[in-house]
RNA sequence: GGGCCUGUAGCUCAGCAGGUUAGAGCGCACCCCUGAUAAGGGUGAGGUCCGUGGUUCGACUCCACGCAGGCCCA
């Protein structure tokens, strides 16, 4: 009868468990952080002398829960850190928040309603820092359940006092330098509620508009020809065209001008069929740039020159293809305006009445403004044609009113010319930018960049820090007035300038540096959020005592080298003519399988809270790593499907692990590597392989190579092979063997080599991994307090790497063998088979230095070496399968023998020694008693 | 419309200073095991390397033009 050896066995025995349950799992690592104080502990090493690195977090906004994009970033942000942990740096990480802005303002506007009006600004403010609060909360936890570890208790907020004085600290700088200025800019202007508007409180509405051709007659030496030569253009806003300035031509398109018997006529030749009204003549034909530089007689007043210009704006698709300028009141003139140095002229007061600028037509409402203007213009002889058209027309969010656009006064830092574009530019090529694309895409833009609006006609942000003298208008820019706003701001923050009188802003008994007056009004705007934000290089790295100025890093999504990187870049070269970081990563952004972005509509929207429900965080974050993020990184439910599939693999290889290592206390069963048995010697080796590979990655910040190279390890290597190949010794020898011992070391070796490896990007699985690793957790309560294991480089065989390479390619003969076995159901098993192998050359020598091992490697103890290929074992028959493989042939039958039934090893000495089991069985149930 | 970027098996990635039948892992199919077991092992099928031209003896790799997608502008 058949006796159960089971117990005489050394059977793998584990806590760890094979279902992750990550969901319910990962929170109680995060208890046990907080209760160790991980992170404290962590930053005590500001006290030792270990490298410092110091990655600067960009603020996210305070609005909203948590989407892919933020989990994608923060993530790579935590495994940068995390890495340089590891590294047994200090690599402290305070996480920010971008809490002002319009969004928030729009937000709590919307809650209030109608009531919004009877609100004082500070009261508004108040609700505003409330709701900015609550995301703050509500993101912190997100981020915290994400494994995101940082200063959370303590993060830095753009509404923090110190923060906010930090603004006018940079300002004054800034200002003292020369290169801030005033000056006028077109914004969207409500008329009806006389209000400036963000560019998302505007609804677009269909609105019909009368249309207008109208002449300008070209000048230069052509001024006085008969007959008369005109630049036509086109208009649906003839209220603008006492601002005008200038008339825009493509710069390479065609245009044509025709004689029409009385006057000559431009047009761009393309739109000819709309415009030519009779038998005209095309007298010549010119590209727009022959215009550049020409003048033309303004059309309603003949005293003013409008400038031929050209733009790549104008468009040819319908109209004249000449496009009337008024910087004023366009955004795209404004521009071009700025290009070519013409004024901004803006005849329209804040009820939308002309100002006496306008001439003629001073005190009309635009709207009455139109005809009168149609009217002059018929008078002149000047209107080609009039129509009536119906587009697409900005209105106001609150009032449906239409909107205009409307230059006002702005504040201004000069960068084009001689502001600080040079020093940035400078300052942009000592960074290093990865990916190497990145720095075209900064330099470009900062090269094309215009001067920089920093002013807001907002409630929700720090104000413009400027006092005016009531009487002279007198701008109050004395060092001690600068300081004594910081130092307000510093006690009682921004709120105390909507609070405060003027005069409490200012020095005592101050008095107007250029009239001697004491009353004083404060400037009313706010700073663009993008200033804010774009100084917290020196609201924290200079502040702070945790972290140092400059950054080692910025990492964020390649959107922000017109935002965050930009606005960082500018406000540090401008006070300090440098970068405010070293180094700058950017990524792409998450998209979904097919590349599309995540819309609602499109339905391919992947929440990140619900997927750390369901799947757990790690696997969100093996994710994130496991993707190139150079470019886009694609998130969808298969994907999550494969990654999660990889994360059970390498789980599941770390229980196989650990659950051999139950009774191994590596004080006392480590075998040192010269004394290894081959075998573990050679994963040993691999191990290194991959661990130069893997420490190469994470210096480069290669992420996804890592987890690649890893995953492939643990199926390949360790799964496919050594894990499989080793059970007869780890199992059926004595516990206490010098073979089992040699595996274990090596199987200790592996679990801490790659948890450490791994931590970075699964804290919560590899802390989990730890715990389990006889002896790690009184060695290390945590795996994240642990540094990375180096293996020694002389643990690197290589003729014993190549020797057994060769000899895992004959295994895998064998097993292309085998499949017909198995077939032919001639054995079920490699363990019940004979294995004969003919070889010849370098193989056969290969297999001769290392018989004793080939049927470990093979998997079965009955294996035949030969040179000759033409034996009788190698005649295929009925009981026998017989596969050549150039330089090897193999055979594979059934085994000779009984089997053991202890070790599943078919042998002839069964029985011998002892009932059912082989000689080497009998002999360790003797010792185990 | 402009600038920058991406496009290799169903998925995530390798590869190529241009050179034999383009690789891996997952997934899938089939088989084996039941002493890693809601695990494990083996074998196999999957690719017009986005398309079209060009350079070259030879292009997935270089160039041009497209197409699709992303970010930022307009």
């Amino acid at each position: 009868m058949a006796r159960d050896f089971k117990e005489t066995l050394n059977l793998p025995k584990t806590d760890f468990p094979m279902k992750a349950d990550l969901p319910h799992r990962e929170p109680n690592f995060l208890k046990m952080w907080e209760e160790i104080k991980l992170y404290d502990k962590l930053m005590s090493r500001a006290h030792t002398d270990v490298p410092k690195y110091v990655l600067h977090d960009g603020p996210p906004y305070a609005n909203g829960d948590i989407h892919v994009g933020h989990a994608l970033n923060k993530v790579l942000k935590d495994i940068v850190c995390r890495y340089h942990w590891m590294k047994g740096e200090y690599a402290p990480f305070i996480p920010g928040w971008d809490c002002h802005g319009q969004p928030i303002e729009h937000q709590v506007e919307k809650q209030l309603g109608e009531k919004k009006n009877d609100l004082s600004k500070a009261k508004f403010r108040e609700l505003c820092k409330k709701y900015a609060e609550k995301y703050i909360d509500r993101q912190r936890e997100q981020f915290k359940r994400l494994g995101v570890i940082g200063t959370w208790d303590k993060p830095y907020l753009t509404m923090d006092l110190e923060y906010e004085a930090t603004n006018v600290e940079v300002f004054k700088k800034l200002y003292r330098k020369g290169i801030v200025y005033r000056g006028k800019k077109p914004i969207y202007w409500c008329y009806h509620d006389m209000t400036a508007l963000a560019e998302a409180e505007i609804e677009y509405y269909e609105k019909e508009s009368t249309s207008l051709k109208v002449k300008f007659e070209l000048l230069d030496e052509f001024k006085n020809v008969a007959p008369p030569i005109y630049g036509v253009i086109w208009t649906t806003t003839a209220w603008t065209l006492p601002a005008n300035v200038a008339l825009a031509f493509h710069p390479r398109a065609e245009y044509s001008i025709y004689d029409t018997g009385e006057e000559r006529l431009i047009f761009a030749t393309s739109l000819a069929d709309e415009n030519i009204k009779g038998d005209w003549k095309e007298i010549q034909k010119v590209k727009g740039l022959f215009f550049e530089g020409k003048k033309f007689k303004h059309a309603l007043f003949p005293e003013r020159i409008s400038e031929g210009i050209v733009a790549d704006f104008v468009s040819l698709a319908t109209g004249t293809g000449i496009v009337h300028i008024a910087p004023g009141h366009g955004e795209e003139d404004y521009l071009v305006g700025e290009k070519y140095d013409l004024p901004v002229i803006m005849p329209v007061d804040d009820k939308g009445v002309f100002t006496d600028e306008a001439g003629i037509f001073a005190g009309l409402q635009i709207e009455e403004a139109n005809q009168k203007i149609v009217e002059f213009l018929e008078k002149k002889g000047l209107l080609f044609e009039k129509g009536k058209m119906s587009h697409s027309y900005p209105h106001c969010w609150r009032c449906k009113n239409p909107v205009i656009f409307r230059a006002t006064e702005q504040w201004f830092i000069a960068v084009k010319k001689d502001g600080l574009k040079g020093d940035a530019l400078d300052a942009i090529k000592a960074v290093k930018w990865i990916p190497r694309w990145s720095v075209n895409r900064i330099t470009s833009m900062v090269e094309e960049r215009p001067d920089w609006c920093i002013s807001r006609q907002r409630a929700w942000g720090v104000p413009i820090p400027i006092i005016y003298c009531r009487k002279c208008g007198m701008i109050q820019d004395k060092d001690e007035v600068f300081d004594r706003i910081i130092q307000v701001f510093r006690l009682e923050g921004a709120d105390s300038w909507f609070r405060k009188e003027a005069k409490e802003l200012l020095p005592a008994n101050y008095s107007c540096s250029r009239c001697r007056s004491q009353e004083f009004r404060k400037e009313e705007d706010i700073f663009d959020v993008w200033f804010e934000s774009g100084i917290s290089h020196f609201a924290v790295l200079k502040k702070r005592e945790e972290v140092s100025w400059p950054a080692d890093m910025y990492l964020e999504g390649s959107d922000q080298h017109r935002g965050w990187f930009q606005s960082s870049l500018l406000t540090s070269a401008g006070v300090e003519k440098r970068a405010p970081y070293r180094e700058v990563l950017t990524h792409g952004f998450i998209v979904d399988e097919q590349g599309r972005k995540m819309s609602k509509s499109l339905g391919n929207v992947v929440d990140p809270l619900e997927v750390m429900d369901k799947m757990g965080a790690d696997v969100l974050r093996m994710a994130v790593a496991a993707s190139d993020y150079s470019s886009d990184v694609a998130i969808s439910d298969q994907i999550l499907e494969r990654i999660s599939d990889a994360y059970r693999r390498i789980r599941n290889t770390f229980r196989f692990m650990l659950g051999n290592l139950y009774d191994f206390d590596k004080e006392k069963n480590w075998v040192i590597f010269e004394e290894m048995d081959a075998i573990d010697k050679f994963i040993i080796g691999k191990l290194y392989n991959l661990s130069e590979t893997v420490s190469r990655a994470y210096a480069e910040c290669r992420y996804h190579t890592i987890v690649h190279n890893i995953h492939n390890f643990c199926t390949g290597e360790l799964s496919g092979f050594y894990l499989d190949v080793l059970k007869d010794r780890l199992y059926a020898e004595h516990f206490d063997s010098p073979k089992r011992r040699s595996t274990q070391t090596a199987l200790y070796t592996i679990c801490r080599v790659l948890a450490k490896y791994l931590a970075p990007i699964l804290p919560f699985t590899m802390e989990e991994v730890w715990q389990h690793l006889p002896g790690c957790r009184s060695e290390l309560e945590s795996v994240h307090l642990s540094t990375f294991e180096t293996i020694p480089e002389s643990a690197f065989d290589k003729s014993l790497l190549d020797d057994w390479d060769r000899l895992l390619e004959v295994r895998k003969y064998v097993m292309k063998t085998f499949e017909t076995v198995k077939e032919k159901n001639i054995a079920r098993t490699l363990l019940e088979s004979k294995v004969s192998i003919a070889s010849e050359g370098e193989t056969r020598t290969i297999l001769t230095k290392w018989q004793e091992y080939i049927p470990v490697i093979i998997g079965t103890t009955q294996i035949y070496l030969t040179t000759a290929f033409n034996e009788e074992v190698f005649e295929e028959n009925d009981t026998r399968v017989v596969y050549n493989f150039g330089a090897v042939k193999i055979a594979i039958e059934h085994a000779e023998g009984t089997k053991c039934l202890r070790c599943w090893n078919w042998t002839s000495d069964v029985g011998e020694k002892r009932e059912d089991v082989c000689n080497r069985c009998a002999e360790i149930l003797v010792l185990l008693g």
